[in-house]
DNA sequence: TGAAAACGGACTTGACTGGTCCGTTTTACC
DNA sequence: GGTAAAACGGACCAGTCAAGTCCGTTTTCA
């Protein structure tokens, strides 16, 4: 969040304001999770239980929080897969980075905007490192022979990326747990060479 | 589209009305595709190479169309589940259906909408039909041993909106075939008994 | 050929959001 | 306690965008 407060460099700020700026910061990082890139600032001050005044006497703009708050996310993806790359099981390794990487999708609308794409913040730089684990990952995994060799790494982004299902299909609304259980099926799908063909 | 016009009782109307009324649902449709559940009745009028007014002189509300557009093809999706149960073969019945499903998904955003919930539109009783196709097809492919057991029917239809991919993961672009690649490791994975578990 | 039907699109209305401004309250130092 | 600077809240402003209306003009067809 330093990159945020760098600015203020004089003496130390009132107490009640450092105390705002706090609970701006935390309750942008339950927003974003909650309701996505488009929390507007309105709604993060509402959260934080602040004026929209304070909101904007604390901080630049809405786009610097939320861009600060997901950067900080996505750099702690990227060290997730850090360590994954890290384990000597190259499948233990992708498979656990897998469900790190779902969950937290899964759980906050906003890394699943960001990454999705759906937000026009300064975040190119995260996002490249994170393609750059994700090929390691993969490539690693199919040279040990974990994962089959019949696909390219973008493949993997895109399958996990789907796991995710929308909270609601045909009606049926999604229990907090359906990413497991579709993750399951993908795993399996992607842990063999392809499937003794059955037409 | 009967569902529309109905309301047209009296003499028959003007050339000119009946061919813009026409214009207007074809446009509809595609923008539908294309846009999404939100296209503004603006824009399909624009499609349609007619005038705002001419929009809301034919048709009650933007609203209407779009359920009637809606309506219509989610009943084409359930007409493709009811033939694919008169396949004698239950796993190729199913796949067949599961190809289609998804291709359609993929390739109208509006489908995609209205089949995840994103619209406030009266499709209730197409959603409850194709729920009701989608427990048959996967119960008698299960009964059958071409779908593993270990999941329920409601999995399923997760399972494929999920193989829908974003048109952008971590930055990477998806190619329009990056459906068929995704359903490819989902069947693979619903095809047999779970894998060996190897953790 | 002329009246009814239909047309186009400017305009109205209402919702919503990022951001500003100013009268009031809080803090912190004496 | 007193007071001045700092901070606060939220009404308000400006811009945007979309649904739907209205009316002067054009088209249809008996």
């Amino acid at each position: 969040m330093e990159r945020l407060l760098a600015a203020e460099l004089g003496q130390r700020p009132r107490a009640d304001a450092q105390r705002n700026v706090r609970r701006l910061v935390d309750a942008a990082r339950k927003a974003v999770a909650e309701v996505g890139v488009d929390v507007t600032a309105h709604e993060i001050a509402r959260r934080a239980g602040v004026g929209i005044g304070t909101f904007y006497r604390r901080l630049p703009s809405r786009e610097a929080l939320l861009g600060a708050v997901l950067a900080d996310t996505l750099d702690e993806i990227v060290a997730l897969a850090d360590r994954a790359l890290r384990n000597p099981d190259p499948w233990r390794g992708f498979r656990d980075f897998a469900e790190d990487y779902v969950g937290l999708r899964a759980t906050s609308c906003g890394i699943n905007d960001a990454l999705g794409g759906q937000c026009p913040l300064e975040i190119d730089s995260s996002l490249t490192a994170l393609r750059d684990r994700f090929r390691q990952l993969v490539e690693r995994a199919q040279e040990a022979g974990a994962i089959r060799s019949d696909l390219v790494w973008q493949d993997v982004p895109f399958l996990l990326s789907s796991v995710i299902p929308a909270d609601r299909t045909i009606g049926l609304r999604a229990g907090p747990e359906q990413w497991r259980r579709n993750l399951r099926i993908v795993l399996d799908g992607l842990d063999r060479e392809p499937a003794r063909s059955r037409d």
